[in-house]
DNA sequence: CATGAATGAGTTTTCATTCAT
DNA sequence: GATGAATGAAAACTCATTCAT
């Protein structure tokens, strides 16, 4: 392995244990030792690969990004263009919306930890602006065809991925006993769909 | 002042120096000398009147949620009772609900705070499940008429609830410069509520 | 009551306090406010009838000691002197010894705290000093006809004590399912006895 | 220096600057800074190398009472093999033990310290436990010979070092110019061994 | 006398970061 | 590149003591 490569593989691994970390507890209660010990690595290490603990952090929330765009990317392209109808293809994102993001407890609690941060921290807030920014685009063009109108369009997308991020929320919050969060995304999707194209 | 109403007026005095320092640093990052100093008291006095910092955090989440149910309460009681439709008092409590709640910025910030903190620490949790809990069925008793169907009701005042919550967050994380949440809320009201009553 | 006696009434509440305290913790951790618990006496008040805490301390000190001498006094009157014979007096002393003072596991336990304090603290070391060295010329004095010899009768004496110590301190550190004190204590009273009469 | 002896230098180093402290003021008064500053060490780094302040005192205990086992085993390595008899050997085993254990002013003092924790303490009231039956029991083999009766020699034992821990006890409350504990050992040995082998 | 609010020093502990080896 | 020792600031919490009411 190169030595580039192999840089980059401990940047991931150090990344990837900050995120098994953040599932047990907050960033700003997990040390750097913490982090140092799930990847295996020496904790001075950390601050050969990242300049600081921020630095860290702002690299993992990249990092989750991207791991997101890079799966909603690869189903468009091994499922998405399957699609015959626009109808179907709309059910089928939103099914894997549904399915690997809004229903994804890990995810749901991480970026709840990723929002708190960014309310006092305008470097993630921005990242995180960023990505909710496009997440919308992506579902304002998905709709667009139906739809016609821009403003609509971006107005209900926006709705749209407030209803998923709300619905994920609640995920972590309520009982699951008490609230069948798939049934009201299910319930959701027939109903939106249905107007969309009525 | 008499020494009960003292020991209340300090404790008060304590959670809103929290609710001050909410607004610029996370919990986490805030310290008990910080709360002292916002509220002008020494900081020994903070672990006289609460037993730790959780306890203090505990009693502040309380005091919100009570803030907002008396809220709700004196607008029912001054404004509720006066609409003569039912349609006009759902119209009337959305429009309470998003002005009061959703679209206050401090309000956002603070809940996303406590929502993260509740990821990790079940007594926040259970406080913060109590009281969406509590949101759901005031929303679900309101539009009840309307929908006639219990678990119909049920699901459409969570989803309702979850949407508010997604665009209590994005209020805070996406630039409102780009979103004008409150088209989004008013669209959303009309459709709601034509889509209730048809 | 008069003033003086409710004074000493209120002030002996708060030196029992003590005791109880420090029957579950050493001094160091116990605070104003535990004792005033105890006593059912508001902690202000303990300032009140003593300087500071060191003085509630050296008064405990004091007072604990007296209870030892007035239950020896107590005693000599009802039962010491109804020994007819000198040798019957020494069994009849020693069995007094032995069950009120050296097998009082709370009393020993409170002892080596004060042994403790006394090691860093002269004003209770010398408290303490002044009452084992009573206690000795006690024993002394007791001993003092058979053995006849002042020096010797002084360092047998300061060695029973010494070693009735040395039994208190086993009998908190030591399983007394491994030690029978009671049986090590007969034994040396006979042996002692026997041997101070032949 | 490899770094396991280096980590090991440095433990003992603190063990030892609490050992110095520990001459001056009670466990509970000595701050880890305290220790720190004795040791000539950065008191962050104490927790570095001791998870905590108990920490630190449980094994200053196994360090002190190695410290006697070893003295012990290396009397009795370079002289205890030297006796011809066996009343010569116990005669030897006792100025030890005098000399080294019961008239030592600093061990008893801190001896003292630690019985005191011990009350309150459960993890240093077993290690204590443990050095004393191994001591009693040691004392037991070296008068098990002339004694012959296993449950005899054990109450001897027992109350043998109960003895010797008064005398230390006292070394350090009474006053040494009135007390000559030296010469109350030397009787006792002389009685006691001659006792023995009668 | 009695109360309990207030002060402020002091304690243990944690940790990001640095840096010599 | 790796290691882990070292630093020092900052955190939560405790408490004897004082004092106004």
């Amino acid at each position: 392995m190169s030595r580039k490569s192999m840089q980059e593989e401990r940047r991931k691994q150090i990344l990837e244990a900050l995120h098994e970390c953040l599932l047990k507890k907050p960033f700003d209660k997990t040390s750097i030792k913490d982090i140092a010990a799930v990847a295996k690595i020496n904790h001075g290490m950390l601050h050969y690969y990242f300049r600081n603990k921020e630095d860290i952090l702002l690299n993992y929330i990249e990092y989750v990004i991207n791991l997101y765009k890079s799966m909603f990317e690869e189903w468009l392209k091994l499922e998405g263009l399957s699609y015959s109808s626009s109808k179907d293809f709309i059910r089928g994102a939103f099914d894997f919306m549904f399915q690997k993001i809004t229903l994804n407890r890990d995810m749901a609690k991480i970026y709840i930890e990723i929002w708190e941060i960014a309310i006092y921290n305008e470097k993630v807030k921005s990242k995180l602006r960023k990505a909710y920014s496009e997440w919308i685009e992506i579902v304002k063009q998905t709709i667009l065809e139906p739809i016609k109108d821009e403003n609509t369009a971006s107005r209900i997308s926006t709705a749209l991925v407030a209803f998923l991020e709300g619905i994920s929320l609640f995920l972590i919050i309520l009982d699951p006993k008490d609230f069948s969060f798939e049934t009201i995304l299910k319930d959701f999707q027939e109903v939106f769909i249905e107007r969309l194209f009525s």
